[in-house]
DNA sequence: AAGCACACCTGCTAGC
DNA sequence: TGCTAGCAGGTGTGCT
């Protein structure tokens, strides 16, 4: 599933494309696309004829800033959304929801099998005193979330988000309203970069190791990034032109378990988290208790 | 009020 | 070989 890396691909392949341009049309094909929303029509008919000014991001929804300011379309991939740059004449593919069609004679499609992702107005307020670390102010239905994991995260932020809670790290780090864009993949691979049980309290931790889990969060989403995301077997994140990451060739635990651990080869297991799963390197992320 | 269970949806896989 | 049941995932809601 796409998660702040694959989003962040997805952002920076199309914000060359979409900048400047005009939205000449959408069409919506599946209603359940468009959320929070009267209708999709409403949706449609309020963003059709305006300019892209800029694509941003927080956590893993991309912001698509509008002129005039004021107002943006929040996108969120959910587990299987894709964005395809196109030209029209090309064949669209199974899934394609949303079609927004540009002045310049190019589709932007969103393809989403599992329909878990979602697009909608939202209202942006001009930056002020109260906008966030870069000066940018996020849209109002995006102001519950964290701090972006790659753009926003410092250790006091990190200290925040932990103290004094008692549910285990692993899920803490995956709630967006604690830190924004981390999800199954990268969870488990900042954790194993860090040498922390992510079986751990979250309130549990010291200063050294929220001084590794903090540079391990930045370190493995840079890198992420670099290989242009994760494409897992069971999964279909490509970028802005369809193109699979090559991040999954370096992963270190996450969906390899039984496999030997790429530092110390002891063997992954995979761990259950209440309704999610997790995957861990005993020997390297050992549990406190059996710490010497 | 933190933390958990559940709904949403569809493609894939493991199991018969 | 063909089928079905179950799983996987992130977010938002609602319950305790």
């Amino acid at each position: 599933m796409p998660e702040l890396p694959e989003v962040e691909v997805v952002r920076r392949d199309l914000d060359p494309l979409l900048t400047g341009r005009t939205i000449a049309r959408i069409d919506v094909n599946r209603d359940r696309s468009v959320r929070r929303e009267p209708s999709a029509a409403a949706f449609a008919a309020a963003v059709t004829g305006r300019v892209v000014t800029s694509i941003g991001r927080v956590g893993k929804f991309l912001v698509v800033h509008l002129a005039p300011p004021g107002e943006a379309v929040v996108v969120h991939l959910g587990m299987s959304g894709q964005w395809r740059v196109a030209d029209p004449g090309t064949p669209r593919p199974a899934h394609t929801h949303v079609v927004w069609s540009l002045d310049d004679g190019r589709e932007v499609r969103f393809v989403d099998p599992r329909t878990f992702g979602q697009m909608f107005r939202s209202p942006v307020r001009p930056a002020d005193g109260a906008s966030g670390p870069l000066g940018v102010s996020r849209p109002e239905a995006l102001v519950h979330l964290g701090p972006d994991a790659l753009t926003e995260l410092t250790r006091e932020a990190f200290a925040a988000a932990t103290a004094g809670r008692r549910v285990v790290l692993k899920r803490r780090l995956m709630d967006q309203t604690a830190l924004a864009g981390l999800g199954n993949i990268y969870s488990d691979e900042i954790l194993f970069r860090a040498a922390v049980a992510g079986s751990r309290p979250a309130g549990s931790l010291d200063a050294s190791e929220i001084e590794h889990l903090v540079v391990a969060c930045e370190r493995v989403l840079t890198e992420a990034i670099a290989a242009r995301g994760s494409t897992l077997s069971d999964e279909q994140f490509v970028d802005g032109h369809g193109r699979p990451g090559r991040y999954q060739e370096q992963h270190a635990v996450h969906a390899r378990a039984g496999l030997p651990c790429r530092r110390c080869a002891t063997l992954v297991v995979r761990e259950r988290y209440g309704a999610r799963s997790g995957y861990r390197c005993p020997s390297c992320q050992p549990l406190p208790s059996l710490r010497s």
